[in-house]
DNA sequence: TAGGCCATCTGGTCCT
DNA sequence: AGGACCAGATGGCCTA
């Protein structure tokens, strides 16, 4: 069993620490030894980590009376862990309804891959999202850029995808002003809603020429 | 068959 | 104490 952690074994040679052989249990059963959280597997023990602060020059933090080891919860109740299941699946169910409407936002004809008519996946949809709104941002700003920009630059999906990788889209500067919020682009928005953006006539119909979307704004 | 995407379960952590 | 949120693990489905 050791096998598996030759990494705890090594380390605690060197560091003449007592070596502990894991013992394991399966998920139903959690014993005080089924310690498999994310803690235990990719950080440090703590003395290992003292150490190495030490080396890295980190101010050291007053030891205090180490506190009793936490006991650990015990499982949650078959019930519990039911309904706790029943509201991450709703909780879950919101956010993909969040997609569905943010799918919808993004400019129809960008909404499916017309070759294989799929639905666009939860990361293309963000950076599909990222990109709009980046681009109208920046066509509020000056409507002559959004000849530049998304409408007209990249033909096929594939090319937008890759502009859109969100590492170099000023979204922050564009909403610095204040004058757009994320519902300015949400279309189960009513139009009422959308009085916060001064759209002229000509910039409209400019707009809806590229996504009809914008045609019920005036 | 490998890899991508997704839903679900689960345990940990934080907040009220 | 219980709910919300999060991330890891897992398995199913689909496509190239």
């Amino acid at each position: 069993m050791d096998t598996l952690f030759p990494f705890n074994h090594e380390l605690s040679q060197r560091l003449c620490l007592p070596v502990e052989s894991p013992t394991y249990t399966d998920s139903n059963n959690n014993s005080d030894s089924d310690k498999t959280s994310s803690d235990d597997k990719y950080s440090l023990r703590p003395r290992l980590l003292r150490r190495r602060n030490a080396e890295q020059g980190v101010e050291k933090v007053p030891k205090t009376r180490t506190p009793k080891p936490k006991q650990k919860p015990a499982p949650l109740s078959k019930y519990r862990r039911k309904t706790a299941n029943a509201r991450e699946r709703s909780r879950m169910r919101e956010i993909n309804q969040a997609f569905e409407t943010l799918r919808r936002a993004v400019p129809s004809i960008y909404s499916t891959d017309v070759s294989t008519n799929e639905k666009l996946t939860k990361i293309t949809t963000l950076r599909l999202a990222m990109k709009y709104i980046s681009t109208l941002s920046a066509a509020l700003n000056g409507p002559d850029l959004i000849n530049s920009d998304f409408f007209s630059d990249c033909s096929d999906l594939d090319c937008l995808l890759l502009e859109s990788d969100g590492e170099s889209l000023p979204l922050r500067s564009d909403f610095s002003d204040n004058s757009l919020t994320p519902a300015d682009f949400a279309v189960d928005f009513p139009e009422e809603s959308l009085t916060s953006v001064d759209f002229s006539p000509d910039f409209t119909d400019h707009l809806s020429s590229f996504d009809p979307f914008f045609s019920n704004i005036s």
